[in-house]
DNA sequence: TAGGCCATCTGGTCCT
DNA sequence: AGGACCAGATGGCCTA
């Protein structure tokens, strides 16, 4: 018989239970602290990532144009205006390239990097030839239509180059 | 007061 | 195991 047994058996079983039932309280406690700790850890990322988003968006909202200046996008707007704008601004660079040829020295220098971020990054990971951010857009060659979308900049693009009203026309 | 927008908390899932 | 990401819930603030 070890000698542990014969000590605990002198204990009375009450006595016993009693003793087992604070370790596993102490236990308890100790593994809620423990999840809340980490919890509240957890939340501190979380909140840490969601500003880091909002920061990213508040960058997005900084290059976009608003009219009038002071109007802050929301987020939902900022994204769908944000898609616009580029299906504008690519438009725009293609009707050029259609109207007058650039020179060699502007060849493959379609799109200038977006401040503060890295241009190899932003070409190959936001290339305007596949839009499908707005998630009711129509198709790459149309941006989503003004109803569901903040701002639709392409009007303002027609008659770029003494185009008709229809968008896509060819410019002679 | 209802509805929109937002920040935060929370639990689940996936990834490293 | 721990962190990142995600979606749902909740409550506060603001505006029409």
């Amino acid at each position: 018989m070890p000698a542990d047994a014969a000590s605990s058996g002198a204990e009375p079983p009450r006595e016993r239970r009693r003793r087992r039932g604070r370790a596993r309280a102490r236990t308890e406690a100790l593994l809620h602290t423990l999840k809340r700790s980490r919890r509240v850890k957890a939340n501190d990322r979380e909140r840490n990532r969601m500003h880091h988003l909002n920061a990213a968006l508040d960058e997005l909202r900084s290059v976009l144009p608003t009219f009038p200046d002071d109007t802050k996008l929301t987020k939902i707007e900022t994204l769908r205006f944000a898609y616009n704008y580029i299906w504008a601004l690519s438009e725009t660079l293609r009707l050029a390239e259609q109207c007058l040829p650039p020179p060699p020295a502007f060849r493959g220098a379609a799109a200038p990097p977006s401040p503060g971020s890295d241009a190899g990054s932003w070409l190959s990971s936001a290339s305007p030839s596949a839009p499908s951010l707005c998630a009711s857009a129509s198709g790459p060659s149309s941006p989503a239509t003004s109803e569901d979308c903040a701002y639709a900049p392409a009007d303002a693009l027609r008659g770029f180059c003494g185009l008709p009203a229809a968008p896509g026309a060819p410019c002679r």
